[in-house]
DNA sequence: CCCGCTATATCAGCTTGCGGTATATCGAGT
DNA sequence: ACTCGATATACCGCAAGCTGATATAGCGGG
């Protein structure tokens, strides 16, 4: 049930992702990381990782605006970011690649 | 230190990518992997994402040829790969655009 | 008045990841 | 012959992460 290998897609990523354009508080996270990226991250999953996040230096809270605690980018993230999504792309094309050459797959 | 933070990336989904081209055996994975991806799969890791993949039915096992056991992708792990690299390039193309959009990060 | 949405936070429980260890075979060096 | 490193698979215990549930609380609509 809690099967980790339906979604293989790494919260601390998406995450980070969505916060590499501009600050947004926790619940723009998740609403952006679902409408841009088709993931929904549960409030557990959200925070838990919005902390290590920030522990990292990674992120780093702005000033709290209503209840609204928004979070930015460090420079640290963004390099951070930028390494992790450059490996992403390449498993990525690699796969396809792979997938392309091999038409051969008859499967079960 | 056994931090996950450090290294973004889901060992199935690298599994899978690295027999996608065609079938291998563990320990050729693992060179696989750390060849083309730059990432260090672990003995334990590795054979544990194999056992759990068989189970869910996305590599299937081939005849053992001395001691090695190569493993197949199926039809069923092929689309799972696809859709998932197509997540995967999305989320890093975006992360990409929204990272040079915002060019106040100083590199360091 | 209650319900759903916004918004954050925490907890228990399960799954997963990793290092270490065990086992066994093989080729190369000494 | 012996040892060492590489090949190759497998399991164990521990720590870390993810998820769903639960709690709190303000606000607007039915």
């Amino acid at each position: 049930m809690g099967d980790k290998l339906d979604r293989w897609a790494d919260p601390p990523l998406l995450v980070l992702a969505s916060l590499a354009g501009e600050p947004k508080h926790g619940y723009a996270i998740t609403q952006d990381v679902a409408q841009t990226m088709g993931v929904r991250l549960s409030a557990g999953t959200l925070y838990a990782v919005i902390a290590r996040l920030e522990a990292r230096g990674f992120i780093e809270p702005l000033e709290a605006e209503d209840r609204r605690r928004p979070y930015r980018i460090t420079a640290a993230g963004a390099k951070e970011l930028a390494r992790q999504s450059e490996r992403m792309s390449r498993v990525a094309s690699l796969a396809t690649e792979r997938l392309q050459a091999s038409l051969g797959w008859a499967g079960a």
